[in-house]
DNA sequence: GAACGATATATGTACATACATGTATATTAA
DNA sequence: TTAATATACATGTATGTACATATATCGTTC
């Protein structure tokens, strides 16, 4: 489906306009196969993102204002995001002995072998999210960093 | 920020997988200042796509169905978006005579006033928006076209 | 070391998405 | 024409974002 049989639009006022239209209906496409392929995992793409942050400093835990400065969504509410992981027992939370106001996570075994899972079957589905080479991706990127320049 | 500094991840598999969170962080900072615009006439990017939508359609009214289907973000759920704009009297809904089963929705004067100072509002950022030239926004938007093909 | 301001996290509320289910109306089939 | 099915919308629940505020702890200053 393309951008203009989605929203039935098609006058944009310029190719910048249509850009931003464009950057938003891709995102919101890539990120609901993403969320499809998760699902069969019942995690969210928020909450796997907080593991595989966890995952990458394992065995090390990380306070949870260090978790939120690595994740794009930056309003995230992590601590209530980590109340849904340690439910499911995929994190712990313990108070840092070292400054008692930081919680700290840290992955536990059952969530490193659900991430991992789950991050194999996303790996296997990228060739069917993104439909580009790997030069022309290279230049897509270009152009998204260029983008937000100010 | 650039998306490295952002993510504080340096490791993306392939550009293809860069694409991916690319995609989704560029589209989350032009949502953010779009939202940051809307925030100055009390709407949210879901209310103002409702109202431009209804403006396109203007003086006819759109039903529910038809407003969802043009929508990028599909599973929005109109109703209760409705419920917002129209206590805040910037559309009206009545039910369709031809189907009892329709909701009809109609933007009021009130919303057409809005929707203008804000559409005006969002096109003279638009330039801190969007730092690039009108070429390379069509090279961006061919690529990100062809990004969700299969 | 007590008071003050700063910081880290938690929590409350409004709005939104995702999805299941309920309800009214329309359409189709028997 | 009635019964079954489909459609359009509304509503309930879980999750998440955005943002304001509360609470505990830390650091600093007097």
């Amino acid at each position: 489906m393309t951008l203009e049989e989605a929203t039935k639009t098609s006058g944009f006022k310029n190719q910048r306009h249509k850009s931003i239209v464009n950057v938003m209906f891709t995102s919101y496409q890539v990120k609901s196969r993403v969320s499809q392929v998760l699902k069969g995992y019942a995690l969210t793409p928020e909450q796997f993102n907080v593991l595989r942050i966890l995952k990458g400093s394992a065995p090390n835990p990380l306070c949870v204002k260090e978790i939120a400065g690595r994740l794009i969504e930056r309003n995230s509410n992590v601590p209530r995001i980590a109340d849904r992981l340690e439910l499911k027992k995929l994190v712990k939370r313990s108070v840092s002995t070292e400054d008692r106001r930081e919680t700290l996570m840290q992955i536990t075994a059952a969530g490193i072998n659900l991430l991992e899972a789950a991050s194999q079957a996303l790996e296997s589905e990228q060739n069917l999210m993104v439909a580009l080479s790997e030069e022309k991706a290279a230049i897509l990127n270009q152009l998204l960093e260029e983008m937000l320049q100010e």
